[in-house]
DNA sequence: CGGTGATAGTTGCATTTGCAACCATGTCAA
DNA sequence: TTGACATGGTTGCAAATGCAACTATCACCG
C-alpha cells in the first residue's frame, strides 16, 4: 500500500516555513504539468501493485511486465518485448535472463534466424502470471470503479493517445 | 543519440513480426491495465523532456522537480518536498545536495529547529527554472492540444484523482 | 565469395535507486 | 532533569538502471 504521508503537515500553524507562495519569476506550474501529473498517478497506481509481486514472487518491474507481455502474446524475441513494451533492450534482456533462470520462461534459438530467441511462459510462469493477473485485474477494477467507468474509458483512450504521441518532432523545442 | 523511444509500437498496423498466437490461459490484459498505461504514457511524456534538462543543465528527473517545487512554492524543507512531490526521503537529500553544491538552492538551518534546513531556489536557480519552464509549458501546451484541450482538462482531474493523496487545493495557492 | 551494413542480444561501467540503519535534534511527561 | 520516543536529514550498501561498446548472425550487393 502506498501509504499516503497525508499530511497534516500544511495547516497554517504548522508551518511550511518563510516565505511561501509562489515564486513570482516563472509562469511555470508544476501542479498542471502533465508529465508530471502522469508520473505521479503511474507511480501511485503502480506501487502498491509492485508490492505485491515484489513480496511474494520477488519480481522486478520489469520482470513482471515481460511476464505480462508474454503473456499476453504467447511468444515474442525480446526485441518484440522491447517494441511492446517500450522497454530498454538492457532491461529486457537481465529480465530474461533472471526469468529464465528461475524457470519462469523458456527461451528458444530460432532456427531460420539464430540470433533470435524465442520467449514463452513455462508452466510456472503461467500459474505466476495467472495469479497475480487475478490481483491485477481486481486491483483495476477497484481503480475504474474509483474514476467512474465511463471515465475511466476516456482516461484508457486519452492515455493511449499519449504513448502513441510521446516524443515527438512535432513538438516545441525552443 | 537523443531520440530513442521507438514508437511506432502499438499503431494497429505494426507488425510484430514473431508473434505466434495468444496465450489462452490468463484473463489478464495487460493493455488495459490502468497502472501500466499510466506508466507508458508517463514515460512517453516524460522522457522527451527529460533529455532536454539532462542535456542542458546535467539535471536529474529528481532534481528538477526539487527545483520545480522550490519554484513553485518559494522555501521548503527537505520533508515538506518529500510531502509535496512523493518522492523518496533519500533521493531527495541527495538532490538537494547536488543542487546545493552548483549553487541553484541554498540551505539555511532553521534556528528555532536545527534539524531543519530551509531551501530556497538561488538566482541561478531560479534562472534555470525559467529557462526549463518555459520548454515546459510550450511542451505541455502541445501535448494538451493534442489531446484536445476539454479532453486534457479532463485527464487532469482524473490524475488527480488517482494520485489521491490530495488534491493540492489544501496547499497555498499562488 | 568478400565487404558493408543492419539486427538480436549481451556485457562493462558509471549512475541512480531503495531500504535500513544511523546521527542529531526536538518534544513531552514523570 | 531524565528518559522514551518522534522527526529531519544523511550514509552504506546492494540492487536496478542507462548508455555505449561489443559479439554473433543475417541480408544484400558487387
Amino acid at each position: 500500500m502506498t501509504a499516503p504521508l497525508q499530511n497534516d503537515a500544511l495547516p497554517e500553524d504548522q508551518p511550511i516555513p518563510t516565505t511561501r507562495g509562489q515564486d513570482r519569476a516563472s509562469s511555470f506550474s508544476l501542479d498542471d504539468f502533465l508529465p508530471y501529473l502522469l508520473n505521479q498517478a503511474a507511480e501511485a497506481t503502480s506501487r502498491s501493485f509492485a508490492v505485491r509481486y515484489k513480496a511474494e514472487y520477488g519480481l522486478t518491474r520489469t520482470q513482471w511486465r515481460v511476464i505480462a507481455h508474454l503473456g499476453r502474446f504467447g511468444s515474442l524475441t525480446a526485441v518484440d518485448v522491447c517494441r511492446l513494451s517500450q522497454i530498454e533492450k538492457t532491461k529486457v534482456s537481465r529480465a530474461v535472463a533472471a526469468l529464465t533462470e528461475r524457470g519462469w520462461i523458456s527461451r528458444v534459438p530460432e532456427v531460420r534466424d539464430r540470433r533470435r530467441d524465442v520467449l514463452q511462459l513455462t508452466t510456472g510462469g503461467h500459474v505466476v502470471l495467472n495469479r497475480l493477473g487475478a490481483n491485477a485485474n481486481a486491483y483495476d477494477a477497484a481503480l475504474r470503479d474509483h474514476l467512474g467507468t465511463d471515465a475511466a474509458k476516456g482516461l484508457v483512450l486519452m492515455l493511449r493517445r499519449l504513448i502513441g504521441q510521446g516524443s515527438r518532432e512535432d513538438l516545441p523545442h525552443d
